[in-house]
RNA sequence: GCGAUCGUAGCUCAGUUGGUUAGAGCGCCGGUUUGUGGUACCGGAGGUCGGGGGUUCGAGACCCCUCGAUCGCCCCA
């Protein structure tokens, strides 16, 4: 144990109901994300430092700590990609993706962070992620939020709430970040240490501060919404009327924040409601799903303006939350119970599995065992397969159903299996063969002639 | 970066105020038995107690360092 070697701090290995957790998240994004038509990218897991630097900006920790960046070989600095956001935005200028603009991307894959974990907070973990590039309307954050919103709903997330706020546009946003550090400064010495700070630094930060002494000093006059311009206003309106109309509920936050300069308008994130199940299973890391307007973005990375809008959300956390797929399919075991026997388990497995039906092949395993085995890996049926050396053409089955608890075995003949499961190849059964060998076994197939013609 | 709790078999854990060859359940392997099967019984393998150093006649237990996990803070793109 101590000699082989460990998985690096805040990576995972994922298995089980967790990996099924896992997919189930990926597999109802990309469902939901088609139904929205919104269009598959995929873009690198690194990028020049530069990107990210430049995009999020020289001046905070998250560039200077809490990034995997690492020289290559010809002296250039790479970073592993710690967000899908600036990358996207990369490839869009560098492929002129201008012209499919306004488009709408997706993707998923895994995200690098050097942070120190903590619950659903690893330095490897993975996200999907929307964004509309290049539409400047309203209608595009409804139409990202209206995705978010029924992606949770069919996952089976409940209990969680979309919290929204503007932010404004360059204009209003800057009257307020000056009124706000106004204020707090008046009352600095009554503030938290970590505010004092924050207030050079990100004095919207203090906005959602968790600390007493601060949320003292919190109050509704701080809200932006004395701060907007008619047109943010507007915009806000727009966004907010949308959603009613898209059935998409939500909340306004006035104290949601957004750190980085390149934020305008919408800010949201969708957060488990008090003390609901969903906030109990995430502890502090309590954000499923967040993003925003970010159409300041593109400028600083060299581009011509180009406004955009778009989320992420954390698939560990969302499969945490996630219901259970709840397919119940019928999933066959196949069980070979002599070596003999092999070939005929091998062409049942390949009709089952020809016509759609899953089916697990056991090998190497003892007949008596197998139950056990197959349990295990949630088989609700299992066929046990033999045959006879005088007749090596005809194979018979037994056949076990939903063994779970029950001791009881169920027997069919190969037509009811093949009327039961629909099948486009049938087993045909013999009747003297049935008869003759009814006291060894309980059915005897002969295979068809009808096997599917190799190419 | 800061703080707290924890780390004993593949898994979940027990291990009395430091005292002989470190235990259980489950799992795994083998055997017997139930004629068709998940059962039961018998047997077996598997641990330098996360790693390193120290205190002691003696350490899984105490101290220090380190690695990792968990939960907060900071940060949150």
């Amino acid at each position: 144990m101590s000699k082989s070697p460990q998985a690096i701090r805040g990576t995972q290995d994922i298995f089980g109901p967790d990996a099924e957790a896992f997919a189930f998240v990926v597999e109802t994004f990309e469902r939901v994300r088609r139904l929205y038509r919104f269009r598959r990218a995929e873009m690198p897991v690194f990028e020049k430092t530069e990107v990210f630097a430049r995009s999020i900006g020289e001046t905070t920790d998250i560039v200077s700590k809490e990034m995997y960046s690492f020289e290559d070989r010809g002296g250039e600095s790479l970073t592993l990609r710690p967000e899908f956001t600036a990358g996207i935005a990369r490839a869009f200028l560098s492929n002129g993706w201008q012209q499919h603009a306004p488009v709408k991307l997706a993707t998923h894959g895994p995200l690098f962070r050097y942070e120190r974990p903590q619950k659903g907070r690893y330095r490897q973990f993975h996200q999907i992620d929307a964004e509309i590039i290049g539409a400047a309307e309203p209608q595009a954050d409804v139409e990202l939020l209206a995705m978010a919103d029924q992606l949770l709903k069919e996952l089976g997330i409940e209990g969680v709430t979309l919290h929204l706020n503007t932010l404004g546009d360059g204009e209003s946003r800057d009257a307020w970040r000056a009124a706000l550090v106004e204020h707090f400064l008046s009352v600095k010495d009554e503030l938290s240490e970590d505010s004092q700070e924050r207030l050079e630094k990100n004095p919207l930060r203090i906005l959602d501060s968790k600390d007493p002494r601060d949320k003292k000093h919190v109050n509704h006059t701080l809200d932006i919404d004395t701060f907007l311009s008619d047109s943010a206003r507007r915009f806000f309106d727009e966004v907010t009327s949308g959603l009613d109309a898209a059935g998409v509920k939500w909340q306004r936050a006035p104290n949601l924040v957004r750190g980085l300069d390149y934020y305008r308008h919408t800010a949201f994130e969708f957060i488990p409601d008090e003390g609901s199940e969903a906030a109990d299973k995430l502890g502090s890391q309590s954000t499923i799903l967040g993003g925003g307007r970010y159409d300041g973005l593109m400028e600083s990375l060299g581009g011509a303006p180009t406004p955009a809008v778009g989320w992420a959300a954390g698939i560990e956390r969302l499969a945490m939350l996630a219901g259970s797929p709840n397919r119940r399919v019928e999933t066959f075991g196949i069980v070979p119970e002599r070596p003999e026997a092999s070939h005929f388990a091998q062409e049942l497995a390949y009709i089952l599995r020809s016509n759609g039906l899953p089916v697990d092949m056991l090998f190497n395993v003892s007949a008596r065992k197998a139950p056990k085995k197959l349990y295990d890996r949630e088989i609700t049926t299992i066929l046990y397969v033999n045959n006879f050396d005088d007749a090596p053409q005809s194979g018979f089955i037994n056949f076990k159903r939903n063994f779970s608890g029950s001791h009881s075995l169920e027997k069919r003949v190969g037509m009811r299996l093949a009327e039961e499961f629909r099948l486009e190849r049938t087993f045909d059964v013999s009747e003297e063969e049935a008869v003759l060998n009814r006291e060894r076994a309980d059915l005897v197939l002969r295979r068809r002639v009808d096997k599917p013609t190799k190419s």
